[in-house]
DNA sequence: TTCTTTGTTCCGGA
DNA sequence: GTCCGGAACAAAGA
């Protein structure tokens, strides 16, 4: 499942590959993605070059001259890269237990640089969005979007005025897309692992400390997410050909019944649903 | 056949 | 009007 981390290596990755390079040939052989693949898509990009690649959350931005292509890989959306010659270079994939299959290349980038860009996606709900003429904050993808957790505004200052007033539980709150962007169900219930603080916790009694301690562990787990190369949980490779290495580390996702990982603690990993989403937390250290 | 997975959107109740 | 939780939705594999 891409999140934040994932996303930014994909985004790293497209701009070694393909920054300033032109697309010359577009395949579409799947229309039906998240949204269906609108007329004239490969009209409106054949030629153009591909000035600039940025991430908003969990979006791609493609920027071009007086247009913007948007990306999101919904669940199981990845890139592979072919050298021209049907020569893979690399592929970035994010999930369990699954080789990638050639039935779901959808849609193919042809550029100017002798790669081939393919876009693969078993579930269908990423999808692709031109616009033209249009600033990114006329988006409404982005524009309702909350802070980057990397950033640095995103502080225990901000945190705690986002989550005083708020009469959510604090996973909720987390996940909750128009107020901190990009964390996922991977990474929310990590970072919490991470502050020690249990998911059903109602945001407005959650303590100065722990605020602050659960801003600390989100930038932690994203940014050591980052570095190892993305979580994807099997067969992600990154630019450099290696598999990312983040999903080793888990701590509690996915881990149900098993004994928490931390040294001082003899509790045991619970899995439940909040807001109909799987949570794992420990039962013992986690308050 | 049913359940699970995800992020996003929509709707009803408080 | 606002906030919040739950359900629906997309597709496919187990």
């Amino acid at each position: 499942m891409p999140e934040l981390p994932e996303v930014e290596i994909v985004k790293r990755s497209l701009l070694k590959i393909a920054n300033n390079a032109k697309i010359i040939d577009i395949k579409i052989k799947n229309k039906n993605l998240r949204y269906k693949i609108a007329k004239f898509f490969r009209k409106k990009l054949l030629n153009h070059k591909i000035l600039k690649i940025s991430r908003r959350s969990k979006y791609i931005i493609f920027h071009f001259q007086n247009k913007l292509l948007l990306m999101h890989l919904g669940m199981t959306g990845k890139l592979l890269f072919f050298k021209n010659k049907n020569q893979e270079v690399f592929k970035t994939s994010f999930y369990y237990n699954l080789d990638i299959f050639p039935k779901h290349n959808h849609i193919f980038f042809t550029l100017n640089n002798n790669l081939t860009l393919i876009y693969n996606d078993v579930r269908r709900f990423g999808f692709f969005r031109i616009y033209e003429n249009t600033k990114l904050d006329e988006i409404s993808f982005l524009n309702k979007l909350g802070i980057e957790p990397l950033n640095k505004k995103f502080n225990y200052n901000y945190f705690k005025k986002i989550i005083e007033n708020k009469k959510k539980n604090i996973k909720n709150i987390l996940m909750d897309q128009t107020l901190i962007c990009g964390l996922g169900n991977i990474y929310v219930n990590e970072a919490l692992f991470l502050a020690k603080i249990n998911p059903l916790r109602l945001s407005y009694n959650i303590k100065n400390r722990e605020i602050n301690k659960i801003v600390r562990s989100i930038k932690l787990i994203l940014q050591q997410s980052i570095i190892k190369g993305g979580s994807s949980i099997r067969d992600f490779k990154n630019i450099s050909g290696k598999r990312g290495k983040f999903q080793q580390f888990f701590n509690v996702y996915g881990k149900s019944n098993k004994n928490c990982s931390r040294n001082s603690c003899t509790g045991k990993i619970k899995k439940i649903l909040i807001s109909n989403r799987s949570s794992f937390y420990c039962n013992s250290c986690q308050k």
